[in-house]
RNA sequence: GUGGAUGUAGCUCAACUGGUCAGAGCACUGGACUGUGGCUCCAGGGGCUGGGGGUUCAAAUCCCCUCAUCCACCCCA
């Protein structure tokens, strides 16, 4: 009997070789625009305690009744691996007491999310996102910041070719009377709705918005369907004229989408997605919205929140897809080759050197001749060779080969240095 | 969780209706070329054909189960 090959759990994946250069571009244009944006970064804990999600996320949401990896530990407590970053941002600014000391904060975070699901293209069970959260502001403008953020990610990275679909939910004083008015017409046209949406019906109506079955989107054409526009109070209708206002005036084009409605109970007035044409059926790549109710099942009333997340993954399969020629390149400006023992000496002294120089190098130890060395290097797209053997040592210096030219110099190592100093800049 | 498609070398793929030791390209290793790269030529390593069971004189090929991947549903990032 064989020894089991032991490969990566279902739905988890590693991240190595072209495809991790990708991530670091993504993971650097996100700090980048943290950092300009003045939003900190906040690193929570990978699990919680269960009865975060099941009361931060909403007891009736797909990701709490089938998606969450939750586990005993041996203390007995009810412990989940967090399938959303929003939840734990809110916690965390809770039991941090910042409400009273310091009650408007920003924070981004980047990190893994685990959603028991069967994987597909762009959908993982361990998978990462990235997310902006604004907490303590209730003004209109905040939510257009956020948007902006993502908008300006997006477009750093090159992702054009991208709607954003906007839409309101209401709050906590008008989404009731939406939501019985909504109730009662599909109740009264309940044969024309699939098995799905009837069920839909019982435990959130809102949901059913988001069904593509031709019966149910024919019922949505009515004339007479009610759209969550007209019944939301003066309150959210404002703010969301203020939302639109502020992304015509940044020039950000949007849709509206009345049937745009979120998988996560948290969220009130703007919600929005970011979608792209070219990933199939995981269309989404991006987004958020508003959620001050969050923090009142949380226990603490009160705190206004918005933010947004976007799946890593995905960015990634859209970069790979359209942006093939640009992708960025990890290639040291100097190979180093030492060729006997003595080589290796002297190439670890100087890689010593190097670093206080700031020149990237790599050093290659393969027990090799210089034939190999030169196809290593010139396979590697590096600009400059150096060779350290014994004829190199009893001269006293280096070899440096520049494989773009073909030309060679032997240097003693201060006027190596000064080279590479001036040349870094150009690999 | 439901339905469909696909699993052959590290990668991309061959092997007529079941029929001699499962092949090629790329990659890798060694050599031609002992300290000077890209090219060329030669040689080599690699596979229980995803795993298990069955049918058959004979299975990569047919049947069943299982696992994995992909696609769709669902849901979202």
């Amino acid at each position: 009997m064989g020894q089991q090959k032991i490969t990566v759990p279902k739905g988890t994946k590693d991240i190595l070789g072209e495809e991790v250069v990708w991530w670091q571009k993504v993971e650097e244009v996100v700090r980048e625009m943290a950092n300009l944006f003045g939003y900190q970064e906040i690193r929570t804990p990978i699990f919680e305690q269960t009865e975060l999600f099941a009361r931060g996320v909403g007891e009736e949401t797909d990701i709490v009744q089938k998606e969450m990896y939750t586990f005993q530990d041996k203390g007995g407590r009810s412990i989940t691996l967090r399938p959303e970053g929003t939840a734990p941002v809110m916690r965390a600014y809770i039991e941090h007491g910042l409400s009273v000391t310091n009650p408007r904060v920003k924070w981004f975070y980047l990190g893994p999310m685990f959603r028991y699901e069967r994987p597909q293209a762009g959908r993982m069970r361990q998978f990462h996102q990235f997310g902006f959260e604004a907490l303590g502001f209730s003004r209109p403008a905040v939510d257009v910041e956020i948007i902006l953020v993502a908008y300006l990610i997006y477009q750093e990275l090159g992702l054009s070719e991208l709607t954003l679909e906007l839409n309101s939910l209401g709050c906590e004083k008008c989404r009731p009377s939406y939501l019985s008015k909504l109730t009662k017409f599909l109740e009264e046209r309940k044969d024309n709705l699939c098995a799905n949406c009837v069920r839909r019906l019982e435990k959130n109506p809102l949901r059913v918005l988001d069904c593509k079955e031709e019966g149910c989107q024919n019922l949505f054409k009515s004339p007479s369907f009610p759209v969550i526009e007209e019944y939301l109070c003066s309150d959210c209708r404002n703010h969301q004229f203020k939302v639109e206002a502020g992304l015509e005036n940044l020039g950000i084009s949007y849709q509206i989408n009345p049937f745009l409605v979120r998988g996560l109970d948290y969220y009130t007035k703007t919600a929005f997605e970011v979608k792209t044409g070219q990933l199939g059926a995981q269309d989404a790549i991006g987004g958020g919205g508003r959620y001050d109710q969050l923090s009142a099942a949380l226990g603490v009333p009160g705190v206004a929140g918005v933010g947004f997340a976007a799946g890593i993954e995905r960015i990634v399969l859209l970069l790979e897809k359209t942006q093939q020629e640009t992708r960025p390149k990890k290639v040291p400006c100097l190979y180093l080759s030492p060729l006997d023992e003595e080589g290796e000496k002297q190439v670890l002294r100087l890689a010593r050197e190097l670093t206080k120089w700031r020149v990237p190098f790599y050093c290659d130890f393969a027990d090799k001749g210089l034939r190999y060395h030169l196809k290593k290097a010139q396979k590697s797209g590096v600009k400059w060779v150096l060779m350290v053997g014994q004829e190199e040592i009893e001269r006293g210096g280096f070899s440096l080969k520049n494989l773009t030219s073909g030309s060679q110099v032997f240097l003693q190592e201060d006027e190596l240095l000064r080279l590479l100093q001036k040349e870094k800049s150009l690999c």
